[in-house]
DNA sequence: ATTGCAAGTCTTGCTATACAAGGTTAGGCT
DNA sequence: AGCCTAACCTTGTATAGCAAGACTTGCAAT
């Protein structure tokens, strides 16, 4: 299994809390999302923001604004609603609970 | 979502290394791997770890021995293998790496 | 004007994983 | 013989990330 892969799995069900940590400074846009999330190596490709943006919209997590002032294209920007702050403390609680059963493992493995 | 659900995505990709990282300590059979694994929460029934152990079978990550010699039902048990050891190293470099980022995040969202 | 390019959003088809539920086999105990 | 439990495995489902690319719109150079 390559690192690749490997990393790829790991994402699963992490990249959804991700976005919400980054809206929670303030609202984005896709291109944005996807430029910070790249930069982390947290996602390989749009592919995965733009259905995960459309899930998130439709659970409500996130609110997004169609912005056409600026220069260039319009933008759709992004802001983290109540309902997604809740899930994201939720999630901190897992992750840091299910981070340390697996760094226990692998501190035991060496 | 609730927190099993979200546990549930967090464990993808996880597992198959939690397996390799209790076997390095010495062979296991599937309940005892089933057991363990479920008092660190790390799996929500053997649903997943029968159809996880033969693909690692197949992968040549773990090597399986049945034993008839004890009492009670033939046991099947798995050693880690070469292969197996290699994989769980590059698992813990991008676990490591990984979680890094999303940790990163998290603090910055509080 | 027209052509070309780049930013930005979104879609399609694919693969892989965990899970719930239940089926199967074999030994021990009464 | 009959039941119970340990132990193993199978089937079907839902879902997530990804690669590749389609579509649209503004801007810049020719």
């Amino acid at each position: 299994m390559s690192e690749e892969r490997i990393a790829t799995n790991l994402r699963k069900g992490v990249l959804e809390y991700c976005v919400l940590a980054l809206l929670s400074h303030g609202e984005k846009y896709g291109l944005e999302l996807a430029g910070d999330l790249t930069a982390r190596e947290l996602i390989a490709s749009e592919g995965s923001l733009y259905p995960l943006l459309a899930r998130m919209r439709e659970n409500g997590l996130v609110e997004p604004r169609w912005d056409t002032s600026g220069t260039g294209r319009p933008r759709r920007y992004y802001a983290i609603t109540q309902h997604g702050s809740e899930q994201l403390a939720t999630f901190t609680r897992v992750w840091v609970s299910l981070g340390a059963q697996v760094d226990a493992l692998l501190e035991g493995s060496r």
